[in-house]
DNA sequence: TTGACTACCTACTTATCAGTCAGTACCTTT
DNA sequence: AAAGGTACTGACTGATAAGTAGGTAGTCAA
């Protein structure tokens, strides 16, 4: 079951990860899906309003992917989320986080909230994770979790935008290096 | 001496990492400045020749940055690259990488090549600022020099992104954990 | 079978976008 | 003093953007 409001959020989240919010318009959106602008419009009555749904779909995919390693290791887990990001980074996108970032202050109140809610939540994910690897002598720790946590995000997330630049061996590397830190 | 052509590269680099790239609009950049749109057309013909001089100006401005610091310790010269970071994260901009990054697939490929050589550059001066600093006992290193700079600047640029989300707190954390995993 | 609802389409508006071009004021050089 | 370059302005164009109003075909429940 692959409804219109579902193509539209996909094919908008595609757009927004790989050309900016700002880049694309309602016809990228309605063109290849056969329909009219006034479809999209239907859907989400304005721009601001798919980028918020855009926000709720990772968030909602986050929540299923925590669910799905829940009974997993701590250490699989973490190489899990890595594997994720190497399918954003093979497929040409970026991470979410990085795209909204980006065009943060064009962005209104309720989307920022609804971004930083989810990114907290990511944090929060791998902080506990890094936590139960350390607890049970599988994952090192030079620093607090909390600190490791933000590192690794912001490797893996600016390793998708940078390897764009120069290349995907960089993606290559810095997850390497992600896994060598916290395996030791 | 503060030139039209210059007040006009510092707004639209000021706009383009706090809007982004397809967020703001020559007359983003005429009003401000009290000039007519076509002052800025006649400076910059297109807007791909606005955000090629915004990269020259990167460019330009780091290569001045490592001749500054070319005479300082190792370590010296990486706290000074994390505190250039910290005036963009102050002023609530972000990296000029991250905001090209996003945009990427909407840029043509003289700006992409320009962009590519750039940071190329900025990665062989940690690289080999590392090196330098591990040659002489200054540095901990425990992965190759390029994997950790690879390392350092993915956390530090994309730092700037999600300290907009989640607050400066989450800044100044990512920076120390750099800190203390070069000094060990 | 009528009335409400969903999911659209046609046709439109208003605003703004990047970009152009002819003209002009003001230097500087010859 | 004439000629040419620099740095603009005024007035415009064509394209495209987001968004809307009104109509319609199909579904479904009372």
């Amino acid at each position: 079951m692959s409804s219109t409001k579902e193509q539209i959020t996909l094919l908008a989240d595609e757009l927004m990860r790989s050309k900016g919010y700002n880049a694309f318009s309602y016809s990228d959106i309605s063109k290849p899906l056969g329909i009219k602008n006034a479809a999209v419009h239907y859907h989400f009555p304005t721009k601001p309003d798919l980028a918020l749904e855009i926000v709720k779909y990772h968030s909602d995919s986050f929540d299923r992917f925590t669910e799905r390693v829940e009974e997993k290791e701590a250490l699989s887990k973490i190489k899990f989320f890595l594997n994720f990001y190497t399918s954003i980074q093979l497929s040409g996108r970026i991470c979410v986080i990085g795209a909204f970032a980006t065009d943060w202050n064009a962005m209104n109140e309720e989307i920022q909230q609804a971004m930083s809610g989810f990114t907290s939540n990511v944090i929060e994910w791998i902080t506990s994770t890094l936590k139960e690897g350390h607890s049970n002598n599988t994952i090192h720790l030079s620093d607090s979790a909390e600190s490791e946590a933000l590192s690794i995000l912001t490797n893996i997330f600016a390793a998708t935008q940078l390897s764009r630049i120069t290349g995907s061996d960089h993606f290559a590397a810095i997850k390497q290096n992600i896994l060598t830190r916290i395996t030791h």
